[in-house]
DNA sequence: TGGTTCCGTTATCATTTGTCAATAGATTTT
DNA sequence: AAAATCTATTGACAAATGATAACGGAACCA
């Protein structure tokens, strides 16, 4: 079950995990199935838990006055689900992050995080690294958002990601894109004749 | 001249800095002044500074295909001007920064700040501080850009960033938040009727 | 199996935003 | 001082995107 970790996490450290540290991971993060439609985090709460998903596919995204659904991010395996600034400040979320697949995670908790992050210097490389790809991938999404045409913005997206568009339906990329479904239909047939 | 940096570091960090650690800060960080308009870094070098500004405005931007220029940044005092992914990785950048106003920064190498991170630890906390806000802010800026309309997005800047409209003229704040300035001239025109 | 919801597409019309052009005042340069 | 450049605004028109409604088919549910 925590296999995925573990390899996750060596994949980005200098040095392999010794057994004990290994122990010490699989016995602080829980495992929890979330079954399809179910939230993890809902808004107005703060998010307690930090989860890895081992399998399955998430969303995080905020309700407007009107009630419709702006998507912030889609989750699959390997992400971390969370919501950054209330995991840490323990403010309430303006997010609401919930279960498209079913799907299962590992989740930790702040002070058992802080734990294990004393207990096993070396997570602190594979944080910093998540920090700086998290930065990347966020400086090239700001930067296509406000460059680049909707179609331009699909295009990319599903170069980059085609995966997502096999496991997440049209309406769903519309809202990541900031577009509205009607928009990214037309957008793909205009693609489609080219 | 390495006062603010200091200032600024120790605002994030659980025990202050020792003399001798300030000592070796201030011969690590170089001071420099960049004057109106002069470049920090252009497009396709590899961006070998991270620059703290103590003092000055500065823009991060890309060029498009029709050479019309996309702010992704504005940075003042106590900000770091730097092309991270460029900065890591040892990539070819694919941004500008330019001065707006004349500026004086402290920069410093990837592999003397690798140096000073080994021989002041408590800088690594600094460092985690500054990327969670660096990702707490890059997520309140995307949800703004997928959610929002171009009048709450400029009012939602406007209030919090008052000082930026002191500072830059609105074409490039228009820039910045994915608009042309005649929208943006538009726009205050209707806010300032209400 | 029959009904219900969900999903994607299409059409029409409205709204927002962009493009292009002209203008006028500030600022900078020569 | 004169010329050139930069900045912000405005108008007319075009293009992109949103809103609403209708439709058929797929998936899901009872």
């Amino acid at each position: 079950m925590h296999e995925s970790l573990i390899k996750y996490i060596n994949s980005y450290t200098s040095t392999p995990l010794a057994d004990s540290e290994i122990e010490l991971i699989k016995n602080t993060f829980v495992h929890k199935k979330i079954r399809k439609r179910q939230y993890f985090l809902q808004e107005g709460q703060v998010c307690k838990f930090s989860a890895f998903i081992v399998k399955g596919a998430m969303r995080q995204y905020t309700v407007d006055d009107k009630g419709a659904e702006h998507i912030v991010r889609l989750l699959i395996e390997n992400w971390l689900a969370v919501d950054r600034e209330s995991f840490v400040m323990l403010s309430p979320s303006i997010y609401n992050i919930d279960a498209w697949e079913d799907t299962e995670v590992l989740i930790i908790t702040k002070p058992d995080s802080m734990d294990l992050f004393n207990q096993i210097p070396v997570l602190t490389e594979w944080r910093q690294h998540l920090d700086e790809l998290h930065a990347f991938a966020a400086e090239k999404r700001l930067s296509a958002s406000i460059s680049f045409s909707a179609e331009k913005r699909y295009s990319d997206f599903a170069s980059a990601y085609p995966e997502f568009l096999q496991r997440f339906p049209q309406h769903m990329i519309a809202s990541y894109l900031g577009i509205t479904k009607e928009t990214l239909s037309r957008v793909r047939h205009q693609a489609a004749k080219k």
